[in-house]
DNA sequence: ACGACTCATAAGTCCGTGCTTATGTATGTG
DNA sequence: CACATACATAAGCACGGACTTATGAGTCGT
């Protein structure tokens, strides 16, 4: 999936507080409607447009549906804004630094 | 500025191809306009919101007006994704490969 | 002062999309 | 088998937002 898509997926409210809710968590979409004010329907729409975005997989259990983030669905976005940092030079130094520890 | 209206702003396409002629250069409305078939309000109101997101800033000279990318307006994004990356490793790899390189 | 130029604002139209209710499909349970 | 449960799909509506044309507000040159 291209950054155009991902953006345009996570523009809607609904669809970032799911990926947060299942951020750690593997949850049924009926564990997910908790708390949420929306239909059934609304709630399995979304599912389908993140899902179809690639930051969600499902793993199906009988009549039950296990979502959970795919983080690699998100390597378009941080390649896109990747572009957009200004602050490299302290963020590589201090990388530096960090890698240089972890060779120890 | 909240990632909410960050992801918003960022949903367009257009705004999103408005940042990427400004990466690097400053550049004024007009000159921003040559290769976009659009009318001069609708890119006035898209740097507008541009603007209102803290993603660009302008700098007033005259009646002309200069745009630049802001990159500190993109910190809640990161701090956003942050969240949605278990991939570090694979990235502290290629980051080490990238930093053998700058050091040479 | 007047006209040309750069950009912003106003007002209205149209399309995409997120919501709803209704219904369908599949998997359990008695 | 009949019914409940879990989720998906269909159809229709309503609202937001990106676009247009028209106009306004400053700034520069002659």
């Amino acid at each position: 999936m291209n950054e155009a898509e991902i953006f345009k997926v996570l523009a809607d409210p609904t669809r970032r507080a799911i990926l947060e809710r299942l951020s750690g968590d593997e949850l049924t979409a009926t564990d997910l409607r908790e708390g949420f004010a929306i239909s059934q329907p609304a709630l399995s729409q979304h599912i389908a447009v993140l899902k179809g975005a690639g930051l969600i997989s499902e793993r199906r259990e009988g009549r039950f549906a296990h979502y959970r983030v795919d983080a690699s669905g998100f390597a378009p976005l941080h390649g896109w804004l990747a572009r957009y940092r200004d602050f490299w030079p302290s963020r590589i130094d201090s990388l530096k630094d960090l890698l240089r520890e972890m060779d120890q």
